[in-house]
DNA sequence: GACCTGCTGCGGCATG
């Protein structure tokens, strides 16, 4: 412990003293001894709030203090925003004493401030993937200068790209970045939430030597949780004027709850979807007025402005209570002022990312965690939809609270393909260096083992693909470069996200940018945004711009999104909560009634295992399987013309009950996973399965096999088929 | 009935 301390550089030892640090955390002590004994590629694995970050950065600025600039020494990168701006401010405290510039480079970032690195290249940069890659594409020639001596490169919650179309394009950028600048930086990973830390050592630098695992699973502080069940009511009409809308009574029953337990305090309010966020805040607003209360509400999601943005962490930071509905953009490491408790409504999709917003509250010491749910549920009577009465996202947030306290964590899906992203990284690679052989562009992209299953012959396939559409093209003495359609998909200022998003238009407030949106309700209709009320007064298509004006009416705005990964585990626990009898302590008495009420519908329907339910219209599949598992089975009764919906757990599939189980039994007995991809690649919308972004490029053949590869699940699928038609 | 994350250059304008 001593001989860590000891081992920093003077000026960081000045600076602990003058922040008062009595002592170094656990994490931190390992990380010194590391990074500044034998070095070398490592991932730090510890819980919330227990330094991560220092402990990358007290021993990377010891080593570099005394020779801090002739290029960036140290990169940063982060999968948000407003992380890499709470990083900064943080970094920059723990600079004060050195001679260490830090800058920051991300969308909102001004000219002035890259301006000033391009001119003086040095200290720490933190920056997104998405801004690293607009310099591979925009700055190429500025990179050798900027990251020569390049140090070390600090991936900031890991998870978030562990398995993930970021994540491949991170790690070929970093290999990219060695063979642009000549620098072969230190690689080290930080995260709270790895679902399986050891396989995640090979991830960091593919094919070279594992990188050393540094843990501390020191407890975590105490956490409260507090489930509240609220009963559904019938909306009633908002009045005779033409700008009222419809009042949701139980919305605002939901909003003056949450309002009563968390007044005076500074709170983050999660509703996973934008849609949801926005119509929360509303609410919320109005109840707040209306009980006097001087609470700030403010809104933070992806699709606001940075100003809007801006203002809700200002009002976060400041002293007064203050609650912000937000999306995942709240989600990671931030520490933003003192939030006191952190309250979700609905489910999340995953424990990590329930772990992770838990971890936003009491990262001060000796101050606890608060979790407070709150679920509004239709009762349900024998007449119900069995859909209805089972509860399944109040059910699946206490599988996820469960999980959490089992501390199960979901494993990352690594060894995919990634060949959305392997042709995005094609593309870039082509505008950096304008032009190279296959063999360069092999070695540059396929080289970074970002992506395994790629190989000589399958790249070859994707190169010709790519030139027969026109993205890249031949050149008479054999190099590739742009083609038309290339060049035109890498000028455009969308190119450089790895991951699809769908097309917005700013919306504008006489001169004030409020943010985007992609759906648009017609002008004259009202819309709910940045949590107040507007009216559409125009749309300019040419612009990609919508003007408002303030109003009273308003709904929700609609946001596309295709909805996320539940993993088996998730699914396992919900049907264990269906069949066991205890009830969580942290429920309320009308969340033990929710309970009750989803364990009454499954002994309706006489589920007790993976079954199929003939009811009126057709089949009901309770298959608790895992989402992969589902989307197989819809492929395949969908591909026979059968009517089919996916909830969650399972499958509704209407028509003749013989035709569903004759498609479900000749399917298992002779799977054609082929012929499911097939049908996937002709008929199904992106919307429902989320094809990534890149994926239209890719010859189908390609396409498809991977698709077999990583999307269905076909072993599980013949077992369950067996099990239920049996 | 179903998540989210992120994003450049330039022209036009006002200001010192």
């Amino acid at each position: 412990m001593r001989e860590a301390f000891d081992a920093l550089h003077t000026n960081v030892q000045r600076k602990l003293w003058d922040m008062r640090w009595t002592e170094l955390r656990p994490i931190q002590v390992q990380a010194i001894r590391h990074l500044l004994g034998k070095g070398g590629d490592c991932i730090l694995s510890s819980p919330t709030a227990s330094g991560k970050t220092e402990a990358a950065f007290l021993p990377i600025l010891s080593a570099i203090a005394d020779d801090p600039a002739g290029s960036v020494r140290a990169v940063y990168i982060g999968p948000l925003k407003a992380l890499i701006d709470d990083q900064f401010r943080r970094l920059e405290e723990l600079c004060e004493r050195l001679e260490v510039p830090v800058h920051r480079w991300h969308g909102d970032v001004g000219d002035g401030a890259r301006r000033r690195l391009l001119a003086a290249p040095g200290g720490v940069l933190l920056i997104t993937p998405e801004s690293l890659e607009a310099m591979f594409v925009r700055r190429a020639t500025a990179m050798p200068r900027l990251f020569r001596r390049l140090a070390y490169v600090v991936v900031d919650e890991m998870h978030a790209f562990l398995g993930t179309e970021r994540g491949a394009q991170l790690v070929c950028q970093l290999h990219r970045l060695r063979m642009r600048a000549g620098c072969d930086p230190v690689r080290i990973g930080l995260s709270a939430t790895l679902g399986d830390a050891p396989s995640a050592r090979g991830w960091l630098r593919p094919g070279g030597p594992a990188a050393t695992l540094i843990e501390d699973s020191a407890s975590e502080t105490t956490l409260a949780i507090r489930v509240r069940g609220l009963w559904r009511r019938a909306p009633r009409a908002g009045g005779e004027r033409e700008d009222a809308i419809e009042v949701d009574t139980s919305l605002v029953e939901l909003a003056r709850a949450i309002l009563l337990a968390g007044k005076g305090n500074t709170n983050l309010i999660f509703a996973n979807a934008k849609s949801r966020i926005e119509a929360l805040a509303d609410a919320l607003v109005r109840e707040a007025e209306s009980m006097q209360l001087a609470d700030a509400i403010v809104v933070h999601h992806g699709s606001l402005s940075k100003e809007m943005r801006a203002h809700a962490e200002e009002r976060l930071r400041a002293a007064g209570p203050c609650s912000a509905v937000c999306s995942n953009t709240l989600e990671l490491g931030i520490d933003i002022g003192q939030i006191d408790e952190v309250v979700q409504v609905s489910a999340p999709w995953s424990v990590a990312s329930l772990v992770q917003r838990v971890g936003r509250s009491g990262r001060r010491a000796h101050a606890r965690r608060v979790l407070r749910g709150y679920f509004v549920e239709d009762a349900a009577d024998a007449q119900s939809v069995v859909w209805d009465g089972l509860h399944l996202e109040f059910l699946r947030a206490v599988a996820l609270i469960e999980l959490m306290l089992e501390r199960f964590l979901e494993p990352p899906h690594l060894g995919r393909a990634h060949a959305s992203t392997l042709i995005h990284q094609i593309l870039s690679t082509l505008a950096e260096t304008g032009g190279a052989t296959a063999a360069v562009l092999y070695a540059r992209v396929v080289g970074s083992g970002a992506f395994a299953a790629a190989t000589p012959e399958s790249f070859a396939e994707v190169l010709r693909e790519l030139g027969r559409r026109d993205l890249i093209e031949q050149m008479g003495d054999g190099s590739l470069v742009l083609g038309d359609r290339g060049q035109d998909q890498v000028d455009h200022y969308t190119f450089y996200a790895a991951f699809h998003a769908p097309e917005e238009l700013r919306v504008l407030h006489g001169d004030d940018v409020l943010g985007t949106l992609a759906e648009v309700p017609p002008p004259g209709e009202h819309v709910i945004f940045a949590g107040r009320r507007w009216r559409v007064d125009a749309i300019d298509m040419e612009r990609r711009a919508v003007f408002v004006s303030p109003s009273k009416g308003g709904k929700p705005p609609a946001f596309i999104s295709p909805p996320g990964l539940v993993h088996p585990e998730v699914h396992r626990k919900m049907r264990e909560l269906l069949l066991g009898g205890n009830e969580p302590a942290y429920l309320d008495d009308v969340a033990k009634a929710i309970l009750k009420s989803s364990r009454a519908t499954a002994a309706r329907v006489g589920y007790f295992a993976p079954s199929a339910q003939p009811f009126a219209g057709g089949l009901r599949l309770f298959l608790f399987g895992g989402t992969r598992v589902h989307k197989t089975l819809y492929l395949v009764l969908a591909r026979a013309g059968i009517d089919v919906d996916v909830y969650d757990i399972g499958l509704e599939a209407r028509g003749a009950t013989e035709n569903i189980v004759d498609t479900l039994r000749a399917f298992a007995n002779a799977p054609d996973p082929e012929g499911l991809a097939a049908f996937a690649d002709e008929k199904l919308e992106q919307r429902r399965f989320g094809r990534e972004k890149f994926e239209p490029f890719l010859p189908p053949s390609l396409w498809r096999a991977v698709f077999v590869r990583e999307e269905l699940d076909i072993p599980s699928v013949v077992v369950m088929v067996q099990g239920i038609t049996s």
